[in-house]
DNA sequence: TATTAAATTTAGGCTCGTCTAAATTTAATT
DNA sequence: AATTAAATTTAGACGAGCCTAAATTTAATA
């Protein structure tokens, strides 16, 4: 049985390798967990010595089989919770995700596949990420940045890449969701800024944000 | 902020005096909590010093008005969370307690009243038991044993004083559940079992059970 | 390649929640 | 009231998870 604690470092692990494709350094977990190299190098030894991770002195960890089945149950337990309260119980974008760190926790295979039917076995949580089945597959979905689409071109909101709060915040105000429709109306070379038509008006969005809005194409 | 362990001393205090409407033993916390009675000490120092309790060295434990203000929200978010798996999960009745064990620890006021609300504002949880509002308080409603009806009377079961796993299953295979409406057949005076009848058929059911069966009269 | 800088590990120590064994206090019983 | 039994507290220790400071290894750069 895993701590709380481990599990977490389980989740920063499998995140660092899903952004980098390589071993998680100490550093990049350290500064995950908000904690020391130190205490980093630590739990290391106790995940090394349980098995989730391969861990060699100096040149990082990585998950082991075992352990990316327990991250990845994870990942399914914390976007289906953030599911659950985006859409029954109303929770905003960005207040989700810190309440599910905690609700992910919850010890309860039979919890979550009930709270699954629940929701009716939804496939991409409120941010677009997919959502793990119970065997801890993803459905991979064909996205582009919003960035990516030509003049004329139109697309629907299904993901964010980045889930920094102010970021979701600022959606939020511009009442921008998942499912919400863009056309693209101009493209500024000059700034790389982008003019769409969207709730019926016209808006300009910078370089950042609509690389950071994940469409697909309609 | 006190830790999850912390919450749960409290919440055995509580318990320990609802039912015997005096200071904790150290001996009976360390017995709800499964710990020794040295630990149990410890503790009892700590939470008078967060002033949570009052202890007195050999005398016991008493909560704080700020104590049981957190004791008495514990027993709220546990009872709305049991109320979220019976009635939305559809879980049965001896499972709920175990996973509201975990879910009571999640720390937000917010979820609570969008739990509270999205479960229609209930009043009693699935055995029955009142739910403090949001300011502590509870609807106490009006309740006797099954065992104290007499022959001809009628009554709808609204709670069980026991919530021991083994009378909960039981209860499930007699389909009797909160609602459940009995008449009174008959009662034996030589070992005060009791004949009832309920779900179109008559069943005979020992003192044990009817006296830890909460009815509303009809 | 020698030196410096950055990353990582080791060493030692702290708090939390727990334990066992021994000492003390309170309650029960003769 | 004296003695025994039960309850409780004290003393000392341990693992988990964390820290700082010092030592070591690896990477970068002159």
């Amino acid at each position: 049985m895993l701590s709380f604690t481990e599990e977490n470092y389980l989740k920063a692990i499998y995140k660092i390798h899903e952004r980098t494709k390589s071993a998680a350094s100490t550093n990049a977990i350290a500064e995950i967990m908000t904690t020391t190299a130190a205490s980093v190098t630590d739990m290391m030894r106790k995940l090394a010595q349980k098995e989730m991770i391969q861990y060699e002195k100096y040149k990082g960890s990585r998950l082991t089989a075992q352990g990316a089945v327990v991250a990845t149950a994870l990942i399914r337990r914390h976007r289906l919770w953030e599911t659950f309260l985006a859409d029954k119980l109303n929770f905003s974008w960005e207040e989700v995700h810190e309440l599910a760190e905690q609700l992910e926790h919850i010890n309860s295979e039979k919890l979550i596949e009930r709270l699954d039917e629940f929701l009716d076995f939804p496939k991409y949580d409120p941010h677009g990420d997919p959502i793990p089945n119970a065997d801890g597959k993803f459905t991979i979905r064909e996205q582009l940045m919003l960035s990516q689409l030509q003049i004329g071109e139109k697309g629907a909101l299904i993901g964010v890449k980045n889930h920094n709060d102010e970021f979701l915040s600022y959606l939020n105000e511009l009442k921008i969701k998942l499912g919400s429709e863009f056309e693209v109306i101009n493209k500024v070379l000059y700034d790389k800024s982008i003019k769409v038509h969207l709730n019926n008006q016209e808006i300009v969005l910078s370089e950042k944000v609509s690389t950071n809005l994940m469409i697909k194409k309609l």
